[in-house]
DNA sequence: AGATTGACGACGC
DNA sequence: TGCGTCGCCAATC
C-alpha cells in the first residue's frame, strides 16, 4: 500500500513544505467527522512520529483551515486554549464536563482504525 | 553551535 | 483522579 502516509513518514520535514508531516496532519484532522475528537498521540502514532509534540507544532502553522478543536489531549481535555475551542466543540454536539469531554472514549475517532 | 521551549504522553505516587 | 517528572524532536533564540 503505497499510500501518502508511508511516503510522508519517510520524509524529513526539513525545509520542504511540499509533502511534510504537517501536510498529512492537516489532511488527517480535516477528515475528523463533526462531533468526534481525536488526540495528538493518536495522530502521532498513526504517522509514526516518536513525539506527539510534533503534531501540536504542526498545527500551529496550519491555521484555521483545520478543525483543530477536534484534536485534544489524551486526557480528553483541550490544550493551549480552554475556552474558544471548547465552545466550538460544544456547537458540534460534544458535551463538556468542566474542561473535560464527556464520553471522550466514545467520541474518540481513531485515525489508525477509522481511516 | 548550544540552550531553551513547546497545541503532549506515559509513569509514579 | 490529580499532580509532578522525564522523554521526545524540531523550531527558535
Amino acid at each position: 500500500m503505497t499510500n501518502k502516509k508511508e511516503r510522508l513518514i519517510s520524509v524529513k520535514p526539513s525545509g520542504k513544505k511540499d509533502e511534510s508531516v504537517v501536510e498529512l496532519i492537516h489532511e488527517l484532522v480535516r477528515q475528523i467527522p463533526r462531533g468526534r475528537v481525536t488526540s495528538y498521540g493518536a495522530i502521532a502514532a498513526v504517522l509514526n512520529l516518536p513525539n506527539p509534540r510534533m503534531v501540536g507544532r504542526a498545527m500551529r502553522d496550519v491555521g484555521k483551515s483545520v478543525p483543530a478543536q477536534r484534536v485534544v489531549t489524551s486526557s480528553g481535555r483541550l490544550s493551549h486554549d480552554g475556552g474558544a475551542r471548547k465552545k466550538l466543540l460544544q456547537q458540534e454536539g460534544v458535551e463538556f464536563k468542566g474542561d473535560r469531554i464527556v464520553n471522550f472514549k466514545g467520541l474518540f475517532w481513531d485515525p489508525a482504525v477509522e481511516l
